[in-house]
DNA sequence: TCGCTTGTTGACACCGTGCCAACAAGGCGA
DNA sequence: TCGCCTTGTTGGCACGGTGTCAACAAGCGA
């Protein structure tokens, strides 16, 4: 133990929510949401399990703000992508989503594919709001800024291919970055190219 | 009730298993997993609570059991695709895909998306063999029958994206069925001719 | 009608969660 | 230095959900 453990010792509330929230975001990283309990928690955090709810609130408002912090992503250089022909464009995109998936691949992967166990509707809007800034990103890249909602619902779709390529590449180990970036490359080329234009 | 309440009665083993079986898919495919507790499939049952633990012993196991038949799906009809050119195979499987969603979209999408929460293992796997099934139905309806790993995997990916389009259209109701069918048959495409041949 | 097999029940103990009053750490004024 | 007061922190309480198991009874055969 780093810290002294046995003394009771008092924090700033924001640095003692940051600490807390540090702790969560490991333990639901290794571990699901239902293997984790807030004593758990609090006992990695060093601290009262009442401590996390005094914070926190309920346990899934925890996790919710874990999410938050899992799917929170560098949004610099996005602006930065060069202004060449489509396909350089959509080259830049998605070696920009390669690098990003790839750094904190664990946590953000995990995270985007939390919907599930039926579907928490709090959880699933978080994730929602993701896809749509991912999709946004993608969007703008291909330069197709002022789209109606019909692009934004492919662009969307195109998340979740990217989402579940990525995973074949970083889980599965089964396809190589190379393979995912032509994959990701030749589909989004014809989706611009051949679908996007009919809504 | 339908059935008489109150009074005790003996079924056969299968019987008994697969009338709650049906209540425990009928209540997880309304709600959630967490918000559906073992008290609630015994009550709709009008069974002891404890019968649910004798049959399917863990709440897990049981909700296993109601993925399991929420993604068995009509496999029929899958090996009379036609024979024509790729694009037309391709428009069939798409159309069929489609239908088999539309079909009993609300159990199929929600149980396809369950894996998250940090991701149970057993429920992945269940998840994963029911993508699988889907890829090598793609793989075949294309004709690529003898593929290797690389191309199972593009395959899932392919999947993906068919799942989280025909969510647009089934749940968010954004995207038109024939704006799908396009996506999907135009990617598909894109992949079998520019993408699979790599590997 | 009796007895036995076994489908079925109810209760028990355990665990995780949310809540709350009580406690004390540490800064401030005297 | 001492006492007080704010408030970060704790421990325990009650509640609901889960898994297990011995006991019960439904229904068939003798």
């Amino acid at each position: 133990m780093s810290v002294e453990a046995g003394q009771r010792r008092r924090l700033e509330p924001d640095a003692r929510r940051e600490q807390i929230l540090s702790v969560a975001v490991r333990l639901f990283g290794e571990r699901g949401y239902a293997d984790v309990s807030t004593t758990d928690v609090a006992r990695a955090a060093g601290v009262a399990r009442g401590l996390v709810n005094h914070y926190f609130g309920t346990k899934k408002d925890l996790y919710l703000d874990v999410i938050r912090v899992m799917l929170t992503v560098p949004e610099v250089a996005i602006a930065g992508l060069p202004d060449g022909d489509l396909p350089t464009r959509i080259d830049a995109i998605v070696s920009w989503f390669l690098d990003v998936v790839s750094r904190h691949s664990r946590s953000w992967l995990a995270a985007i594919t939390a919907g599930g166990m039926g579907g928490d509707a709090d959880i699933d809007r978080v994730i929602a709001e993701a896809i749509d800034a991912a999709a946004d990103s993608v969007l703008t890249a291909v330069g197709l800024t002022g789209s109606g909602p019909a692009q934004h619902a492919m662009a969307r779709s195109y998340v979740g291919l990217a989402v579940s390529t990525a995973r074949e590449w970083l889980q599965r180990g089964v396809l190589t970055r190379a393979q995912v970036h032509r994959l990701l490359a030749a589909t989004l080329l014809t989706m611009v190219e051949q679908v996007f234009t009919d809504a």
